[in-house]
DNA sequence: TCTGTTAATAAACGCCGTGTTGATTTCTGT
DNA sequence: ACAGAAATCAACACGGCGTTTATTAACAGA
């Protein structure tokens, strides 16, 4: 059964030996993963991997999707930290969803390797709803600056808003980012502001 | 290693048996699916959920993903089969967004639990990305009618469309449908025709 | 540099699902 | 009614799982 683990928030540890462990577990995952789906990634096989002994992954995780949970809750962590100035402090309100979008897909590219592996073909439908999720309440903060109407169909349209973007942000990490992250983030600020017949 | 089926696309046999049994497994697998992530479930358990010989479900699937993918299909087969009417003949151009989203969305609510298993929280990246493919090549295809230009920005565009779509269903599965399908597909129709922006 | 602490290792354990087999019984279409 | 095929039952080796114990190695702090 699961271990029970120091509470999923804190992972920090001043022993050097868990550091590297954990690094060592989460880039042979990574690894791993682009060139077979996560569900066929077994313990014995990540520890072969890493050179490690299986008792010590098990000292750390619960099995292999506890340890991909982390990795993604760590993304999603930097994801939220980078919007967050942006989401909260914006008293320009119209200058804002430029720098968010640009700040989002820069950190996104700099994590490409993760995401793509999270966000696409053998991904996370549950990760993905998260992102998303995040998207949403962005752009919803941002239109709420603007009109404070609320209402059921308005959920469904920054649903249709944000679930746009992050097909978008998964096609652009499939193609392996042909463009500069600055130029899709332009082109998303462009829909979300003139809307796509303007630019069809 | 997973045994050599019957070529994936003709699953039909004039024998009662083997439909009963395969009948019987979609029908399982779907209820299983409610309540646990497809990982958890096990060969074993899904036969004795249907009081089935567990040799007798490596007759028909290599294993549980091989089930669920056959459904998936067959989902898909259908998808496509009522959108394709709309798509080919669409001699009227402008009128033929609406009902293709329509017959679409009725289409997916008939299916409605087997759908939210598939394209929701627990589901399959693989099986959204093929459905939201499907959505792209129909939304290409109907601005073409308008507009012929091409490149590699207007594919993001109508990626964008499509993946708001799929999010627009997502949502609308995830909260069991409180709107009928016709309404979700006049939302779609109205923002695809005059942008989000004329709606907020 | 020493010391108490703790992570990592190695080896072994029972458990359970897997995928396959062969012999037997039951059902099916014609 | 009959031949053929599907479903059943029992058994098999295989391998990953999750845990345990004793032991070794590395660590942080003083």
């Amino acid at each position: 059964m699961g271990r029970v683990k120091e509470g999923q928030s804190v992972e920090q540890t001043d022993d050097r030996r868990v550091r590297k462990t954990r690094r060592l577990l989460r880039e042979q995952l990574a690894r791993l993963m682009e060139h077979k789906s996560v569900r066929e990634i077994t313990v014995t096989e990540l520890c072969r991997a890493c050179d490690i002994n299986r008792g010590t992954f098990y000292r750390h995780y619960a099995d292999v999707y506890d340890l991909l949970h982390s990795v993604e809750e760590e993304i999603r962590r930097g994801f939220q930290q980078v919007m967050d100035p942006v989401f909260s402090g914006g008293k320009l309100g119209e200058q804002v969803i430029g720098p968010g979008l640009q700040a989002a897909f820069c950190y996104l590219a700099e994590n490409a390797d993760m995401c793509r592996v999270l966000l696409c073909r053998g991904g996370d439908m549950e990760f993905v709803q998260q992102v998303e999720n995040l998207m949403r309440e962005f752009v919803r903060e941002q239109y709420r600056k603007v009109n404070r109407r609320e209402g059921e169909m308005y959920d469904y349209i920054f649903t249709y808003i944000a679930a746009g973007c992050i097909g978008v942000l998964r096609q652009w990490l499939e193609q392996d980012m042909p463009q500069p992250p600055q130029q899709i983030a332009a082109l998303l600020e462009q829909i979300m502001r003139e809307g796509v017949l303007a630019l069809l």
